[in-house]
DNA sequence: AGTTAGCACTCTTATCCCTAGAGTGCCAAT
DNA sequence: ATTGGCACTCTAGGGATAAGAGTGCTAACT
């Protein structure tokens, strides 16, 4: 029924309706492409189109604008080309560079996904959405404390893939260097080789080799520890790009301010990409979305991983009107950036 | 020439102006205020504010706005009555109780600025906007380091406010425990108690006491600590809120873009930040402001201190017709929470 | 003096109506 | 299967008009 020209159409409209944003007329279309056919035969292209569901009219004589179906197709075939298309690869090695002269200095995990999430939606022009890494396949390498002042020292968590995360914790009575050298040498013997998610289990004994003066002490070292563990599980996402959103505002009818207060509450969102069970990149277009606040935009995500475990999900929100090419690109390249497969 | 009931209807005129955000019209006023004259009366008093430049109106028969000299006038006031306004000392009160809740966990600078600013734009549901502190003033406690893996090491520079920040090192040769111990206990001996400025000068001659064959892992050390004591002099800010100027997007005549451009520059803003004379809480209104960008808005502003010395400013960004009141107490609570002259 | 009622006057906003133009759908011809 | 041609449909934009909101002014009142 649907012919090789049909979705040539097809895929013109759509890239005509995603540079203009207007309703896209049989006479522009032979204008700007070169069908080798008149007006009249794009006429009954895209009639066979709308019947079919690719295609819809505002009105009836207005032009015609992709259906999330038709916008299906052509994503669908994007992202199977992906790894042949020469533009594609292009934006991709050229982006990647571009990400990791930034990225390559930043170790902190919340600064290294925020910073990410700036970028990626600065590449695109459109919102971007990082999950946080599912740490459960990651290894500890050690615990590391730093004195502040008497009663204060900073706790580190350092992974195998070399990421940081501290916290500052507030001892109840002062402590020495000595007694936080002793602090450091059992829990990080402990710990370290062991799954992040394995700690509170691991940790918690070595209480009890304290003697009775140092146990409040140990016991808020501890803490501090389990704080740096329990906050890999919060379900946090990094966002970035908010302004961007604000440039389609007119597109997501279903109101602005109720989509952005959905990516603040983060738990839905993340939730929401968890779920999604693809590896390989992919597209979620408008009505097939089920968090209701993105029913008319589209989220393009890939996934980040950790010697092939699945970390967490990369996202870029945007209209579904977006430049799906160029956006693809850009998480491809940011996902690979936050991968560990490749680790020099 | 202008009475004491003048003023009373500039400031019922502003009050209502701020809440409804359409030009007041006299029957309104005294339906909602008693003035206990007709709405004749009023107009009278409206026309002689108009007169003086406190007013104006958009044609013959509409109702009237205020000028940037009403707006001028009402917040002198405001800040006048701020230390014996009940309202606001119960709202700066409850403001700083609910700040210091989340802020008292928050030892890392950067982490801390950004959620200040971001608490301060929900507070005020306005945008933040929180220069980075001036650190001419701060001594140096010490520096630490933490060695992450055989060519990688977190570099620590704790201040006098116990302000941390971190660096990761990543040194051309392998480092041991015991090497890093040196250079921690050398730099760290000749930057404690000195003031974060005059680091530089000071640590580079310690590079000389170490063996040819330590120099180059020395020199990566210090660069390290020299970025991090670099990274107080970039004339930063921390930025929350933007979603909220999209709120009042259309108060933005010159553009929201190039607004929002500004902020990310942070040059500008930091610089005229600086440039504001004012220990005080300031109003700086519309047409008052020298950034152009910020032209038709209101900057509300406060200082916050290290024992006395001023280290940088804290501000809230929005229309003129901002609600002053409520957030001139936020910015005087998060001001005085990011001080440290009631250290406990 | 200051206040007020009353009314004429002004300007905006909404609504209706109309027309030009863009674009399709379809038919008959190729 | 494709195409030129043309009737038909719907929108966007431009007056024109009417209703309503609000002021400014004058003359009367306290």
């Amino acid at each position: 029924m649907i012919s090789v020209r049909n979705l040539a159409v097809l895929r013109a409209i759509i890239e005509d309706f995603i540079a203009t944003n207007e309703p896209v007329a049989s006479k522009s279309l032979v204008e700007r492409h070169n069908f080798g056919v008149s007006s009249a035969t794009i006429r009954n292209d895209m009639a066979t189109l709308e019947e079919e569901g690719y295609l819809s009219a505002l009105h009836t004589s207005s032009g015609r604008i992709p259906t999330d179906k038709g916008y299906r197709v052509f994503v669908d075939q994007l992202i199977q080309a992906e790894a042949e298309s020469v533009e594609i690869k292009k934006s991709f090695t050229e982006l990647r560079k571009q990400f990791s002269k930034t990225l390559d200095q930043l170790t902190d995990l919340d600064e290294r996904l925020e910073t990410s999430a700036q970028l990626l939606a600065k590449a695109t022009g459109e919102a971007a959405v990082i999950q946080y890494p599912n740490m459960n396949t990651v290894l500890v390498r050690s615990i590391e404390v730093v004195r502040v002042s008497s009663n204060r020292a900073l706790v580190l968590l350092i992974t195998e893939s070399e990421r940081i995360q501290q916290h500052l914790v507030v001892f109840p009575n002062s402590v020495t260097e000595e007694l936080l050298a002793i602090f450091r040498a059992k829990f990080s013997a402990v710990a370290s080789g062991k799954l992040i998610d394995d700690l509170p289990g691991l940790l918690k004994p070595v209480l009890e080799s304290f003697s009775p003066s140092d146990k409040a002490n140990a016991q808020a070292f501890l803490e501090g520890v389990l704080l740096l563990v329990g906050s890999n599980r919060q379900d946090k996402i990094a966002f970035a790009g908010a302004t961007n959103l604000v440039r389609h505002e007119d597109h997501f009818a279903g109101g602005l301010p109720s989509l952005l207060e959905t990516i603040d509450q983060q738990k839905d969102l993340f939730a929401f990409l968890s779920n999604v069970d693809s590896v390989k990149p992919k597209a979620i277009i408008g009505s097939e979305n089920s968090v209701v606040e993105l029913a008319n935009s589209s989220l393009l995500l890939s996934s980040y991983q950790n010697q092939g475990d699945e970390l967490a999900k990369v996202a870029v929100v945007g209209p579904t009107r977006m430049n799906y090419s160029k956006n693809l690109a850009a998480v491809l390249a940011l996902a690979h950036l936050l991968s560990n497969d490749s680790e020099e």
